[in-house]
DNA sequence: CTGCTTGTTTCATGACCTGAACGGACGTCG
DNA sequence: CGACGTCCGTTCAGGTCATGAAACAAGCAG
């Protein structure tokens, strides 16, 4: 129970969020069909709307003829009215891109980055740089920019510096959130990049329309983004879904986390060569390349290759089970570079396998489906981390200092936007 | 996203939540402190307390001296202003218990049911039955019942009708919430017997003050109610925390659900007297009582014993390490009352083992306890389902009617958009 | 131009929280 | 023993907000 009491300024931020989530998902809307969806008053949804549109929040966009009557006037956000930066820090560049209120990509700028342990010095003023590259790149003015996203891979503690743990970068501790603000105005949000890309694939993938979903993302690494009732699931200190160190085969193969049998050693990519290896007298080489590797596998018409590529159907099913029958997602969405390519070949033998491991009830109400986004959506999806908080916050004005709008600039702005 | 206005009653409402929340958790407290922890105005405390003391609802429960001023009043929940009744409908018979708002037990009944297959309408008539029984033992007035908590092993559709599915009772799609609001008009809640007991747990047991935690439950049968900040987490269809037939041993032990390897198979109570049989020669004979025999294999001072009772921690160690890497939990609750019995004599070997599976940081976050309440906290944790409605909404009737649209069945628009 | 339908805005009203002033209870000190 | 200071609780004027009803606006058909 938040205990923290509601003020009347809560009440209007609240409706505020609520007509302007439903105008930014479900496209342009009259204030009519908003007033039906949300049980708000059409007085109220004229106030709220007309506050948001002297703000430049939201616009009108053309109009609708009706029976007969008076055309009603759609309502969209102002794609315009600011900008989202995400950022995806990987293992070997830093990826910053730059959108409009609509998700449209407007800038991009990328960073190669150390392939071990890079400093995190560097990393943030690659970030840093990159911010203001895209701005200026889009020719945005940076008050504008509503917020900077950034996904990493690691976990990131929910405080106020954003530590990050990051094995495969070699961070351990780094207050990156702290290291951006001390360079930056705009306000910075860190997020873990299977989260971020999770959410991308929620809002805009294959997860679009789903309240209760799992992101299970299988690369050289395994792991789950848990999307419960519409928002990330992240535990007591933001590092739940780590799905690749679950135990599934009891005292089994070694895996490079040091323990035995994790998911990881079997579906993760690394681990599937492996045993690729091992049933191959030892081709191809370790060393080379994990996905042109794994390419070759996957078109291996060999006997080894094919059992080795049966089993991890398995072991991917039974893994995907476990999810299935401790969260009871309404789906189950695939990814990572080797998720898809093993999910685009073999999808209906990954679910054969998940409906042999998982109870039937839970598995009747799920769907299990491949990620519908590119790898780059892990910065789409840092940067619907700023956006998340704007439609969470109603879009509340950016400078606390009231800025008074003159009672006879809202007709004005009505009569040209009308006039277009 | 919450697509739902919110009105000044909600406010008022929200407000009033806050308050109860705080008077009823922490105790009695003065006008003043509930002021200064909540954040809300003294003349709002006022207000709210001063309608709620009208309706009965809080009471003035003596004064503190305070330093040379007005002495404080406290004021604390009126333990006598409702009164909760919880039932279990366990595999053998039908608990009922009621409380006050304190959650003293005042009153309890219990009615014997077929162990195979209970005819779902003898166990609603026994539920209804126990209700006005243990209504009319406590001298109640029934009208003063806030409402009644029912508690039953098997998932739980949060449908009006409440469609329970009970593989142990032999129940599937039965409408248990319309067979008992047919009989009474006080409020019904239905949920998983798990999911009460983890929340008696939490609010009164090992979970206090806890906000994400895990409560394992191993008996007969393997399960896990997960709380995430404060709440149940339910998954889209409220079969969540399936944790027993996640696969552990892949291609391993046959469990009674048909699948090969599922943890129930390896450290529920049937799992691990099979493998002891196994490797005593057929001892104890099958059938015997589950728990008489499973006292006599803790007791047994034989090498089969012991190496069986060893690799049951190992394999519990691994599936709560699961549990740990999944939902990073600040706490683990083990409980059920084979996982008690494991846990009163192994509990720091099993700690050891969850500790070699489970990922170095998650673990480090999370503390491994035992479950402080007996079994029959089931029914005193289905008394809690009311109670949270009671606290949720401060004590005042949902408003009942919502004019919403839901956008699917909104009418076609018929008129074309037209550009402007 | 007049009626008709439909969409949007205005207005009076009532519910609510808040800061500040007011009143009440207790101990202490002259 | 009474005045005073301190701390607690309540009352009141003021401001914010959503709402239903009524008014206003914009198109169409006679």
């Amino acid at each position: 129970m938040d205990a923290r009491r509601t003020t009347v300024r809560d009440m209007r931020r609240a409706n505020r969020s609520v007509l302007l989530n439903r105008i930014w998902l479900d496209g342009p809307l009259s204030r009519h069909e908003l007033g039906q969806t949300t049980a708000l008053s059409l007085a109220s949804v004229s106030n709220l709307v007309g506050e948001m549109i002297a703000e430049g929040l939201v616009e009108e966009a053309g109009s609708v003829e009706s029976d007969g009557g008076r055309p009603r006037v759609l309502l969209r956000v102002a794609p315009g009215y600011g900008y989202l930066v995400g950022a995806d820090v990987g293992e070997t560049r830093v990826q910053v891109e730059l959108f409009d209120l609509a998700m449209t990509a407007r800038a991009k700028a990328e960073y190669p980055i150390a392939a071990t342990g890079p400093d995190p010095r560097d990393v943030a003023t690659h970030l840093l740089h990159g911010l203001d590259a895209v701005t200026e790149q889009a020719g945005v003015d940076p008050a504008a920019v509503l917020g900077f996203g950034v996904a990493v891979s690691g976990t990131v503690e929910r405080t106020a510096d954003a530590v990050v743990h990051a094995q495969t970068l070699g961070w351990a501790g780094v207050p990156l959130g702290a290291m951006l603000r001390a360079g930056t105005d705009i306000p910075v949000h860190i997020d873990n990049g299977a989260k971020t890309l999770g959410q991308a694939e929620m809002w805009f993938g294959a997860g679009r329309g789903v309240r209760h979903a799992v992101v299970a993302l299988v690369g050289s690494g395994v792991g789950a983004c848990v999307v419960a009732d519409g928002v990330g699931y992240r535990g007591a200190h933001s590092s739940a879904g780590e799905w690749g160190h679950t135990t599934i085969v009891y005292g089994g193969r070694r895996c490079r986390c040091g323990n035995l049998g994790c998911l990881e050693a079997y579906v993760g990519a690394e681990g599937i060569l492996d045993r690729f290896r091992q049933a191959n007298r030892g081709r191809p080489a370790a060393g080379a390349d994990e996905e042109t590797a794994f390419g070759e596998l996957l078109r291996s018409t060999g006997r080894a290759a094919a059992t080795v590529l049966d089993d991890t159907v398995g072991y991917l099913g039974a893994g995907v089970a476990n999810l299935v029958n401790l969260f009871n997602p309404e789906r189950v969405v695939l990814g990572g570079w080797a998720g898809l390519a093993l999910g685009e070949r073999y999808l209906p033998q990954i679910r054969a396998a998940t409906a042999r491991h998982a109870l039937r009830q839970p598995y009747a109400q799920t769907s299990i489906e491949l990620c519908r986004l590119g790898p780059d959506a892990v910065a789409m999806g840092a940067a619907t981390l700023p956006m998340a908080r704007l439609l969470r916050d109603g879009g509340v004005p950016r400078e606390p200092a009231a800025r008074v709008v003159p009672a006879s600039t809202r007709p004005v702005q009505r009569a040209r936007a009308r006039a277009r």
